[in-house]
This record gives C-alpha cells, sequence and structure tokens, in this order.
DNA sequence: TCTAAATACTTGTATATACAACTATTGATT
DNA sequence: AATCAATAGTTGTATATACAAGTATTTAGA
C-alpha cells in the first residue's frame, strides 16, 4: 500500500518531505509488527531490546547507563524498563560493590531462555526486510545516515 | 554519526537487519527535533499534525474518525489529542446534528494562526531533508513502500 | 415494531518517551 | 577534613500508543 492511502494524503510538498513522513510511518509499522508478535510471550519491543543487550554482553554485567546508551530507543525511562524485566525475573539488578552509586545488571537463564524462544522474531523482519536486495539495504542506510549527519 | 556509534554496536546481521534498526532510529531522532522545536510553542508533533490535517480540509469539518484515518501514527488515541487540542482552544469540537454519534472537528482562527507561526518548522525538516536529492529521496520511498508491500 | 448488529466515539489500564527535579555517592579542590 | 562539583540512578508529571471494554446512536432484519 502506498503512503499516499495509507494516510490518505495525495500531495506532499516535494519527494524529500514526503520520505520524512515515510520514515516515521514505516518505523511505526514496523515497531508495531513486532509489538504483536512480541505480545504472545507477555514482552514489549522495548523489553527485548534490553534483553538482546544484555545477552551481547553476557556473561558480562552492565551498568545501568551502558544499557541506556544501547538502546535503539531513546533511554531516559531505562531504570523502569530494566525494573519490569527483573519482575518477570528476565534480568538481575545488583549495587556495584565497588561504585555504589552504580547498579549492575545482566541477563539471568530464564531471560536467556524467553530469548531462545524469541528467535523467531528474527525471521519475521528478516521476511520483511529482506524485500530489500543486499545493494538496497546498503543504500537505504547510506541515505538514513546521510540525513543524521551533522545536525 | 554512524548507527553503529550511536547505538554502540559494531556489527549487524545483516545490511537489512541494520535498515530496519537504522529506520527505527531515524525516525525516533526525527521526532525528537520535531518535539524539540514544536516545544517553544507549547504543542507535540501529534498534536502539530492533528493541526495540519484541520488544516487542509479547512473550512469543511471533519469528523473524529476522517481525522484519525490521516493521522502518520496510530489513532487510537484521536479523541484524546483532539482534546487537548480543544483545552487550548485551537480546534472546536461539535456533535453533528444529523448523526448524533459523530463528532465534527474543525480549526480555529487561533489554531490558523499558531500554524502559520509553525510554518518555520517545516523550513527545519527540509533543512535535514534536503541532504537528499530528489532522486534519493525518491528511491528512499520507493524502498520504504516496497518493505510495506503485503504483509 | 422490536431486536440485533454496526457505527462512532469514549474511557480505563499498561507501557513508553521526555524532561525536570531529586537522592546518593564519589571525586576534586582548597 | 570540609566543601563543591560531577556522576549514577530514581522518581514525578505530562504526553502518547495499544488494546480492550464501555456508551450512545443509527441501521437493518425478522
Amino acid at each position: 500500500m502506498s503512503l499516499e492511502d495509507d494516510i490518505k494524503q495525495d500531495k506532499f510538498q516535494s519527494e524529500q518531505h514526503k520520505a520524512a513522513i515515510n520514515i516515521m510511518f514505516t518505523s511505526s509499522w514496523l515497531h508495531g509488527i513486532n509489538a504483536s508478535y512480541l505480545k504472545k510471550f507477555d514482552i514489549t519491543p522495548e523489553q527485548f531490546n534490553v534483553l538482546r543487550i544484555l545477552r551481547g554482553s553476557h556473561p558480562k554485567k552492565l551498568m545501568l547507563s551502558e544499557v541506556a546508551s544501547r538502546m535503539i530507543d531513546k533511554s531516559s525511562n531505562c531504570t523502569r524498563l530494566v525494573e519490569k524485566l527483573r519482575q518477570k525475573a528476565l534480568v538481575q539488578r545488583e549495587i556495584c560493590k565497588d561504585n555504589r552509586r552504580q547498579v549492575d545488571i545482566s541477563i539471568t537463564d530464564k531471560g536467556l531462555t524467553l530469548l531462545k524462544k524469541l528467535d523467531a522474531e528474527a525471521s519475521l523482519m528478516k521476511g520483511i526486510m529482506d524485500k530489500l536486495s543486499k545493494t538496497d539495504a546498503k543504500e537505504l542506510n547510506r541515505m538514513l545516515d546521510k540525513l543524521r549527519e551533522d545536525n
């Protein structure tokens, strides 16, 4: 479905303007697909992202601000996100002995087991994204990176 | 700044996978720029979007669900969004006489005046998006539309 | 005409973002 | 050692999304 149909608009000021809307619309669309898949496992895309970050460093712990800096979405909410994962016993929190300001987070076995079950999520995304060739995807990445230059 | 630096990740499973993350990251980045600009005018990007939709149809009123269907972001929240604009006297709500289930929304003069002041927002976005040539933007739109095909 | 279904919108709850103000701890300066 | 600034997190408030359940009104069918 074209963007014009999706948001019932038939003209944009320019291709560039349309592209801005298209990026945001497609992002929201991707997020929605992800969310609805992950919901069956009682987890949100944001929580899923944190779990993957922690698996990436496992068995090394990460301090909260390290988790935050690796998050895709803005990370002001990191404390509360991690707290929700802790309540589900998917991660562990502990005050760092060397620096008691610091909170170290690690993924639990239960968290690792859950992630294993969620490998299908990767396939789902792959199914969508592989509509683009590797060359196209590279081009897309180039353009998006270019937009974020400077500023 | 490259995506790798932005989210402190140095490898992705594929260019396609990276593109998915890049779309969501760039969307969030665009939203943030917009939000911080609009904040000075005590309005959010979502509310701004609704105002522009209403200016587009002005002086014709739109029923709530028509507004919703034109929104970029998901529209389950339309009632509350419009209510916030109404509290600021930027839009007007009235029950439709012919069909009392229906709520007709229109932009007020105050809303139109505010939008005029916000034309600079368009320039701000233009400044960012014009880093892409028209050809590039067209290509970007083609790729994003392709991702959303079917599914 | 009475009832059931469809339509249009509203409201409640859980989750998330943004931002600002706050606490606690550590490091640095005098 | 005492103080001040920097660092690391936490918490409160406003806004937004998603979803589900709710109300009110209209339409369609028996």
